[in-house]
DNA sequence: GTCTATAGCTTGATAGAC
DNA sequence: GTCTATCAAGCTATAGAC
């Protein structure tokens, strides 16, 4: 019945192996139940895997979200840093516009809920979770984007002269609050409009939300309107 | 010790009574540990009485957590919407100015928690949370809010009388993470920035917030820009 | 309205065999 | 790497005396 002594490492179930399993179960329920919400015998039960191999893996269910945390934020600072550089090269003189750099900042993040949605919907959830807690959206967030968000801040600089610091600051507040209400993709949107627009529709805020947060920040960072 | 009798009910501790001392409490903790991350027995012990009176007043900790969100979203909705009639007793002949109506939905909001701060921010706080949360955000903000949104809605569209619905309701949609994600006071801002901003320093939103989403609102929502 | 006591269960984490 | 077995602690909720 058992193949013995596989030459690969042993350990698939469906698919791919067990710590990569206890990641994907750990990120769904963490995203739907909360970090507190979630036992580790849940979340290694949808592993399909014995509750001691969480901690053969992991130090702590604390470490486990960690890692959980960590190993998508990587890639996602990678590839929004790729499309600032690509608005960058385009315009070798002058500044990019406002919405080439909203766009880079929202554009890479939301299309991948799109074409990749199963497999990053929890993620973004999380994420959504995280950033609006008092408790841990200080520090997570901090930890984890800052660097990227302060390169786009300094690139929003540029596009608008004339702004303060302050108004930026606090224009990226309001940017941030939007995009993470998106990505969490509550359904309240599809209620509020009775069936008019649907919160997992990304095409229809790709499109809108570089238009509605520039003008937002033309408004407040331009020198005319002080 | 004790003064027997009192003509008024007795159960004073640290001035009001019971019911209200656990409502509190919980939603103290509600806020800053989530739903799931508290325990009744917490919650009663921050309240100062007995386990057992949580069941005396209320079904179970579910039906807590109710009464914690239900007493407070009634007075809400009702000074958002004084402010809201407000503007619109200013304009007999006229519809109001977009910035007048997103100052009505904001500032009263803003203004309760600059000026009752300790009153107020655990009840943001929990607000905040739920808006994000894929699990309860799209059920529960729509219970206790809905009304007063689509008010809000119908104001806007006569603002802003070429929009199409799709673009309205995404541009609230916008609006709504940008409230949600500042009355959550995270601290984010003040991070990122290095000490200039401050998520607490609600004048700070209250001047920008109108100016900046109106300015997005118009771009999405008037006819030449499609 | 408030207390004591307790039922019945789940939790995070570990020891030790294989 | 994976399993069985187990621990001490904490959990929601209730029954019953005062």
């Amino acid at each position: 019945m058992n193949t013995p002594n596989r030459s690969t490492a042993e350990p698939l179930a469906n698919g791919h192996p067990t710590r990569e399993r206890i990641l994907d179960a750990a990120e769904e329920l963490f995203a739907i139940k909360t970090y507190e919400g979630v036992s580790v015998r849940q979340i290694m039960s949808k592993a399909e895997a014995d509750v001691s191999l969480a901690y053969y893996h992991f130090k702590s269910k604390r470490d486990l979200f960690d890692q959980v945390m960590l190993r998508r934020a990587a890639h996602l600072n990678e590839i929004r840093l790729d499309a600032l550089r690509a608005v960058e090269q385009r315009h070798p003189d002058d500044a990019p516009t406002v919405e080439e750099i909203i766009d880079a900042f929202t554009h890479p993040l939301l299309e991948l809920l799109r074409n990749q949605h199963d497999e990053w919907q929890y993620y973004f959830r999380l994420v959504a979770n995280i950033n609006s807690s008092a408790e841990w959206g200080g520090e997570l967030m901090t930890r984890y984007f800052d660097p990227l968000v302060s390169r786009f801040i300094e690139a929003l600089r540029k596009a608008l002269p004339d702004s303060t610091d302050e108004d930026l600051y606090w224009s990226y507040h309001i940017l941030s609050g939007a995009l993470t209400l998106t990505i969490a993709e509550t359904g309240r949107l599809d209620n509020l409009s009775g069936g008019i627009c649907h919160s997992d529709d990304m095409d229809g805020i790709i499109e809108r939300m570089p238009r509605f947060v520039a003008a937002g920040f033309r408004e407040l960072c331009s020198k005319k309107s002080r």
